[in-house]
DNA sequence: ATAGATGATGTAACCGTTTACTTTCTTGGG
DNA sequence: CCCAAGAAAGTAAACGGTTACATCATCTAT
C-alpha cells in the first residue's frame, strides 16, 4: 500500500482551515491559536504530512540543504567529519548534499555549476586539494562556505576549522629532538595536501632550530607502493626516528623498519598523525597525533549553521585542540 | 562581485524567445531549430545560466536527487560504496542526499520522513543493521529502493546486490580445513549485522561438514575493547586459525596471537574479510576476501538508474563476485 | 497556387509551498 | 454595550521551472 504523497491542500481541507494556517502551525505555530494549531497538528499526525522540500525549497528561496564538497569518503579525515556534520545537520534540520570534487571527468567549474544549480544554503568544503579556481568560484559565491580541515595560503579569505598542524609536527619533532634523535625522516606524500604541507613546515621549523639536518621522502599514500618505496630509500638512508604525515604511512614505515631488524622504539621511533584505527592495529601500537575530526565536522556546520542565519561568527578561523598520544612506537 | 542567480526568463529575454524555448533547449534540444538552439545556448554560457534545480524539481515531480541511506561512514564498507555510487550518480546527473540511518536520536520513522519529504527520485540503502520497521517503510515507499551491502532474510523482496558472504566464508574456513586446522575460531561483531551473519552461517556450515566444533568468540569492532577480549578468550582457548569477520578484527586477533608468542602463520592462520587498507599494513600482512565494494556501490546506483527510469531489472539480486587474497597470515 | 501536414515557437496552467496583504474575530477599555 | 486595536485566519501572488495545448511558419503534393 503505496501512500500518494499528501500535500497541505489536503491536510487544510481536512482540519478545515486555508493551507496557509497549515503553513503557519509548522513555520510559525505561536501566530495560531492553540486550539486549531492542535487539530492541525492532529490531521497532520492522521495523514502522515511531510511538507514536500522541494516546493518549500522554491518558495521561501531557502533549501535548506548544505553542500559537502568532498574528494573521497574512504579517507579517514573526510569520513569521520562527514559524520560529525551528519549529526549536528540533522539536529539543525539540514539535508546533506554531496558534491564529488573535482577529478579526472569533472572540472572544479562543473562541480561549482552542480552547487550553484542545487541552491543549497551553504557549503562545506572539505577537499584538501585545493585549487586556485576553487577559490575563484568561492568568491563568486553568494552563500557562506566554509573550509574544513584545509589550510589555505590566503589568510581570513574565509572561515575556516582546522587544527595547527605545524605546530603538532613541531611539538613531536622537538619531542624527538629532546630525546635524541638526529636523524628524523618526514615521511610525506607525494600530492601536494595542504595539510600535510604545513606538517612539513612544523617538522622543519624544529629541525632548523636543532640544527639538524631534514630527511624527507615523498611517497604514495598507498601501502603497496609504499613499502618498496620506503624499503628503497631506508637501505640507503640512516634514521632513528619516522613521521609519517598519516597514520597509514606511518605504520607502513614502521613495518618496513621492523623487517629491517631495527627495534622499535630503541632504535627507531615512529610518530603517526590522525589517530585512526590503523595506529591501533599496528604492532607496536602507533604513538600518533590524535586530530578530533569528528568534532571538526560539528565545529565547522556549528559554524556555518550560524552564517547561513546571518549571525556573526565568534571567530573567522577556529583550531581545535590537537593531542598527542604516545604509545608502543614511541620512547618514554 | 557576487553573481546574483540568473533565471530561464533573463536567458529567454536575452535570446529573445519564449522561456518555453529556453526549456525545450535544456531538455529536448532535438525539438528547436538548430539556429534558435545556438543562439540560446550562446546566452546560457554568456550568463552562466543554470536552472535551478529545486524549481525544476518541483515543475517535473522527479527531483534528480537520490538518497543514501547510511549508518557511518567511517566504515570502509560503507565509504568506499559511496564513491562508487558518487562516480555513477554524476555521470547519471543526479545528486546525492544524505540521510543518517537511524541512531540514538534518530529513529526509522525520521529517517523515513526525510526521505519523504526531500522528494527523492530513489534510494540505495546501505545500513547493515536493518530493522523491521524499515521494511515496513520501505515497502511503502513509492519509489524504488536498492539494498546495498545488505542480507535480508526476506527474499525478493527488494532489489540487492551484494556479494555471497556465505560462501566466502565457507570457502576459506574450507580452506583451512583442508589445511589440517581443527580449532577455528571465527571472531564475530557483538552487534547483530546481517552480513557477519551470513559470514557466520557459512563458516557453520564448512565446520559441520567436517564434524568440527565451531568456536565463536563475540566481541566488538572497536580494538581497544577488542584487545583484552581477545586475550582473555585465548588465554583460556587453543586456537590453530582464526577468521574476522572484519579485517580491524582480524589485525587485533593477529596481533593477539602473536604477543602471545604464536608463529603466524605456522601455528595460527587468520583471515579478514574485506581487504581493506588494514590488511596490507598488518604484519604479517593479512590474507582476507577482497570485497569489491567500490564495485558493489557502483552496481547499485546502476540498478538505480535503471528503476528510476522504470525500466526492467535484469535480476532483482545481483551478486558481485569476490576474490580470496592469500598474504602472510595464512599457510600457502 | 493551395490545402494539409509537419515543424517551430509561444501561451499559460501547474507543481506545493511561503508570505505580504486583507479580512474577520476577539478582547478590553470607556 | 460599543468601538478600536490586536490576534487569527484567509486570499492570492510569488518562487522558477516543465509541459499540454494553441498558434504560426514552412513545406509537400496536387
Amino acid at each position: 500500500m503505496k501512500k500518494s504523497k499528501v500535500t497541505i491542500y489536503e491536510v487544510a481541507g481536512k482540519a478545515n482551515v486555508s493551507l496557509a494556517t497549515v503553513s503557519r502551525v509548522l513555520n510559525y505555530p505561536e501566530k495560531v491559536k492553540v486550539t486549531t494549531r492542535e487539530r492541525v497538528m492532529g490531521v497532520i499526525n492522521e495523514l502522515g504530512y511531510r511538507p514536500n522540500a522541494i516546493a518549500r525549497g522554491l518558495a521561501s528561496r531557502k533549501s535548506t540543504f548544505i553542500g559537502i564538497v568532498v574528494p573521497d569518503f574512504s579517507r579517514a579525515s573526510v569520513a569521520e567529519a562527514v559524520n560529525g556534520i551528519a549529526l549536528l545537520a540533522n539536529q539543525y534540520g539540514y539535508q546533506i548534499l554531496v558534491f564529488p570534487a573535482e577529478g579526472e571527468d569533472r572540472t572544479s567549474k562543473d562541480v561549482w555549476a552542480d552547487v550553484v544549480a542545487s541552491q543549497v544554503d551553504g557549503v562545506l568544503y572539505l577537499n584538501d586539494l585545493v585549487i586556485d579556481q576553487d577559490i575563484h568560484y568561492m568568491k563568486s559565491m553568494n552563500i557562506p562556505i566554509v573550509i574544513v580541515n584545509v589550510m589555505l595560503e590566503e589568510e581570513n579569505f574565509m572561515p575556516t576549522v582546522n587544527i595547527d598542524y605545524e605546530k603538532a609536527a613541531y611539538e613531536i619533532t622537538m619531542k624527538l629532538i629532546a630525546r635524541g634523535r638526529k636523524r628524523i625522516m618526514l615521511a610525506q606524500t607525494r600530492r601536494h595536501y595542504s595539510m600535510n604541507h604545513a606538517k612539513e613546515n612544523g617538522y622543519l621549523r624544529a629541525l632548523k632550530e636543532a640544527g639538524i639536518d631534514p630527511i624527507v621522502l615523498r611517497t604514495s599514500g598507498k601501502p603497496h607502493v609504499n613499502y618498496p618505496v620506503v624499503t628503497d630509500f631506508l637501505r640507503k638512508t640512516n634514521v632513528d626516528a619516522i613521521i609519517g604525515v598519516r597514520d597509514s604511512i606511518a605504520v607502513a614505515c614502521l613495518n618496513v623498519v621492523i623487517e629491517m631488524g631495527y627495534d622499535v622504539p630503541s632504535q627507531c621511533e615512529v610518530y603517526g598523525f590522525q589517530n585512526t584505527r590503523t595506529a591501533l592495529l599496528s604492532r607496536p601500537q602507533l604513538s600518533t597525533i590524535d586530530v578530533p575530526t569528528f568534532e571538526i565536522g560539528k565545529q565547522a556546520m556549528e559554524m556555518l549553521s550560524i552564517l547561513m542565519n546571518e549571525e556573526p561568527l565568534d571567530q573567522q578561523a577556529v583550531i581545535v585542540p590537537y593531542g598527542v598520544v604516545e604509545r608502543g612506537s614511541t620512547a618514554k
